[in-house]
DNA sequence: ATTCAATTCCTTGTATACAAAACAGTTGAC
DNA sequence: GTCAACTGTTTTGTATACAAGGAATTGAAT
């Protein structure tokens, strides 16, 4: 009954990079590795091959696998890369919800309120993926849906920081009310240019991002 | 002087899938492959997982690795990423296009309309993705970029057979008047229309690559 | 003392050996 | 005759052994 441990070690080394387990350009032994996950060093490497493909790590030859830990420039790209996802998202989305989509948009806008109203931040986070989900969701667009999940993903620890930033969240909630607007009157580019906002990094966002980014090394 | 095996393996195995050289959903054996390429089996594996991870084909456990050969559904899938990805570089283009690339641009595009003159679609061809990389490269956003090369790539079969429909080679310089237009004058939302409309499936476009999946069984 | 070179060690890349699961073909029972 | 279970084969998944290219250390020479 053992599933396939290959499959576990990716996920667990993803997360291990994501969430900061590794220092900055880090080399990924893989002797140790294997010993860590009580495997050879063959299953390693193909999880480490994987990785390279999806990004995380860069693979230089007969030298090993080091984690690349975007810097500031690559952030900024990848929020703003983020952003035009959104946004095509959302385009799409204005043409194609339906009605109890919509509604279903509001209820998860209803408790996003909810978790701003009672001051937490964690709650509010998780409505909000939900939020962005459903927008996906309305898009029906799977491959569009695949490439802004992945990039999610992968800026999901950054993000996350944005919520402590001071009146962020109110902020979010007027932006999200656009989206909502927007979506509703079947308005496409109103809703990509909403959505392309509500995640862009700029002003006071992107030095709380720079800050953060210090703060780490 | 032996240069790494491995991404040679990568990057012919990517081919031999994307030129169709596997059929419809064919097993990649192991064993074959590597007698084929006078490795051994681990290469291979390593290769094969990389695929995986960039979508070219499926890794079903204890099963093997088949390639995924899209269907009518998913390439009009791939093609609507397409079309939002490049409206999204267009978007950023607009804003950030020098004068140098606006004439760049045009040199282009004067190469495709001569290609066009000269009846010669491979030359169009050419030209006209040098045409879209020059706006890859106004955007000034890799992040978007890579993921739209990663995109065309996989797309590419598809789209070469898209120039022989009568009459597509005018529409596509129209188009390309099109955007250049919006983006010697800054119109980000025009910009990324234009774009968004040269490269979607529809019409008589949509009925063609049906025609052609068909052909192709 | 510093620099350069050679040797040693360590790590990656590849091959092979082994384990285990799926598949196919056959045999047997109902 | 059909279906099921068993067995043999094939193929994947994992471990280990080996080769080869860097990196580091040691030593000598300036």
């Amino acid at each position: 009954m053992e599933v396939l441990r290959a499959n576990h070690i990716l996920e667990d080394l993803e997360q291990m990079i994501v969430t900061g387990q590794f220092a900055n350009g880090e080399r990924l032994d893989e002797i140790r590795l294997a010993e860590h996950f009580g495997v050879s060093r063959t299953p390693i490497r193909e999880a480490l091959h994987r990785l390279g493909m999806s990004g995380l790590v860069e693979h230089r030859p007969r030298r090993g696998v080091f984690v690349i830990e975007p810097g500031a420039f690559e952030l900024v790209q990848m929020f703003e890369a983020m952003a035009e996802l959104e946004a095509s998202c959302g385009h799409l989305a204005a043409k194609r919800i339906s009605e109890p989509q919509i509604a279903a948009l509001r209820a998860t806008d209803a408790l996003c309120r909810a978790a701003l109203a009672a001051n937490d931040p964690d709650e509010y986070y998780t409505h909000n993926e939900k939020f962005h989900q459903q927008i996906y969701d309305a898009a029906q667009s799977s491959y569009l849906e695949d490439l802004a999940k992945k990039l999610q993903k992968r800026l999901k620890p950054y993000r996350r920081m944005q919520l402590h930033l001071r009146g962020r969240l109110e902020q979010s909630m007027i932006e999200h009310g656009e989206i909502l607007l927007a979506l509703s009157q079947g308005d496409s580019a109103g809703a990509a240019d909403a959505l392309r906002g509500h995640v862009v990094v700029q002003g006071e966002k992107f030095h709380h991002l720079l800050n953060h980014l210090k703060a780490t090394r």
